[in-house]
DNA sequence: CATGAATGAGGTTTCATTCAT
DNA sequence: TATGAATGAAACCTCATTCAT
């Protein structure tokens, strides 16, 4: 599922190089978004990895690696998730479905609110290929919302002109609750504001009443 | 209009003081935005001021204050903005109104879009009380819109449950536009966006067709 | 009284120079003592003077010699007393005028006893020829008390083989009580240590009893 | 014998870093010792240990450290000698062995009385924990002293008040000669210096010969 | 494969002194 | 005479990375 990146190696057994890899990304999430990229050093990260500096250059070719096993790491999930769940949510109506989806993600993005906050502040510290990479984990959480509006307009219960700009709309919202939860968590709770920003998406798109009345 | 905040200072002339900061808020941030906070030293941020360090830290206390300088500078342009400007726009109809203020906010964020990003970025490097002079900035901007949706939904035009909501929703996506670029870019151009944008704002505070055919 | 040293300044009226300076050693002494010369600024010092840093230059060629003003001016009230005080001790017995004497002396440490730490310590960052001159205050406080133990020896009152010696042991006690007060404050107070150490010395250089039984 | 104090460290092996901590405290004293504290750079402490400036940062948690341990290193050799050759001198008189401490002990001084100097007026540079350690290493040698004063007391070779006093003012005065080279210089040699000072301080300490005779 | 000691460039900040006003 | 803005050298300390063990 993560994006591969050649990430230079000393070690040649590919799968140790994967499992440890893993390993890192998990044991580094914390820590560095706890205490920032800058601002934590390879030393610690390799503590808290509870390996040696030597060792984790092992599997990684420098510190900005780590950055990039962790945030992949991370936004996996939600892509894993997104591309997984919403297919099933087909028994629905559009319209629930996309109430499922939206509620589904948003509750995501607020049991990991650090790291997605983290993942918008420091993927600006990747080198342009790794920061590719990650920004296509996010196009793909795009395009599942997308496919999920799509099937609505076919069904004639969603009118929108651009699904990528509402899917877009949908997607930011959701980590926009952890990026600004300074400004939201003064707002209200998690599920209000799933229940408003829902509310008014539908609104958005809900195809004009005029239609039932002409027939 | 600038947030005042205790920067420690050599000089005690006051106008000086407030003068140098305003000349150093205006040429650090364009590199300062440009190699992003970390990558930047001291050193150089001196020499894009024409002075020496040692003169820099005559009107700075740290090289954080000058990130505070930047970002505070650069906000302060569209807190003043929307605070002057949206009033003026009485005389129009609400939607008018919004239209007008969402496409002229839209359109700034869009020609200083790297302070934006950079803003987003590196207001997290920031000591407490500094970072919370920035967000009362960002407060100001959500607070201007939300008396355009408030008159609106005193004429009937708006019918908004939650404005506070409604109102950080027009500001992050303005935002948006410059902290999703990479994203949006290839979604279309800034008119575009503004036009869709504005149309699934209005459509989803406008008030339901149903209320008038029930009079 | 104050040994002169010939310091750089821009002014050539001398009264106007030795006035300034005085007032300099009074009002840099405090801060000084109190944070130690490498640890205060040039600034402050001027601070504490009431003066610009520019004027503090007009009348001292270098932060040293503010240094040594400060210790001169210290010290010098010591040579003072001791120069002035000692030979009215006269009509006393040789025994009680060098109790006086001790015990005044003592006395005037413990009253500036920052001040004589201080001398101790920063001392050793004055030039050689600054250096020289505070050193000569001090040999001249030594002297001081050595006529008063010459007196004592030509009555026979004292059996000293080398008065240098023994007036350098009395000054030195004295300002240890400045210098290791962390030690002698756990001992007792200033008065018991007069006391006690006084004792001492006399025995130390009071004639053999037995010199004069047996003649 | 070296007072544990918990300086920070980046390595973990113990026997590596007090091997390294010896090695910089015998390294950097020279140099400490010739320039003074303040007028030494980091940069020159490692070179004249023979390490880059990082890897002295591996053993010592700041400049200040290094002080420590030089002064630390330095003093402790004193107690050593003073705790441990004192007590062997118990087979002489009391009177004797006093004669032979002190000789040793100011020998001892004029061997290393650069550092002795040096301890005297930098130890104000350290932090109170690190300072109260030091001083605590002076408090044993006065101890040592006070031992031997005790037994001649004891036999009734000494009839002292005040055995913490006498204690000392003869580590004192073994310290002055360091201190206050730049006047006992002119005075004399170190052993004219011990053989004066030995006869006063044992004087002062005799008991009256007035006992003997009542008997 | 695992380790962590070693490195030195480069980071931010301070400060004594000068000189134009 | 009085001022303090300006300077840049140099201070202490951190850190990603390498490589001998």
């Amino acid at each position: 599922m993560h994006t591969e990146q050649p990430i230079r190696t000393y070690s040649k057994d590919q799968g140790l190089v994967a499992s440890r890899r893993e390993h890192i990304a998990k044991c580094a999430a914390h820590l560095l978004v706890k205490q920032g990229y800058d601002r934590t050093s390879v030393r610690e990260i390799a503590g808290a990895c509870g390996m040696g500096m030597g060792s984790l250059y092992h599997y990684v070719g420098s510190k900005e690696d780590v950055l990039y096993l962790v945030i992949d790491h991370g936004l996996s999930r939600y892509v894993e998730f997104c591309e997984e769940a919403f297919p099933k949510l087909g028994t629905n109506s559009p319209t629930e479905a996309l109430r499922q989806a939206i509620g589904e993600y948003y509750r995501m993005v607020d049991g990991s609110q650090d790291l997605m906050l983290f993942a918008y502040q420091e993927t600006k510290n990747l080198r342009l290929d790794a920061r590719e990479a990650i920004l296509d984990l996010d196009r793909r959480i795009v395009a599942a919302f997308e496919r999920l509006l799509a099937r609505g307009c076919t069904t004639g219960d969603f009118s929108i002109d651009n699904l990528t700009l509402v899917a877009h709309d949908i997607v930011t919202r959701g980590q926009l609750w952890a990026v600004r939860r300074w400004f939201l968590r003064k707002y209200g709770s998690l599920e209000q504001y799933i229940k408003d920003e829902t509310e008014l998406i539908l609104r958005a798109i809900r195809p004009p009443k005029v239609m039932a009345s002409k027939g």
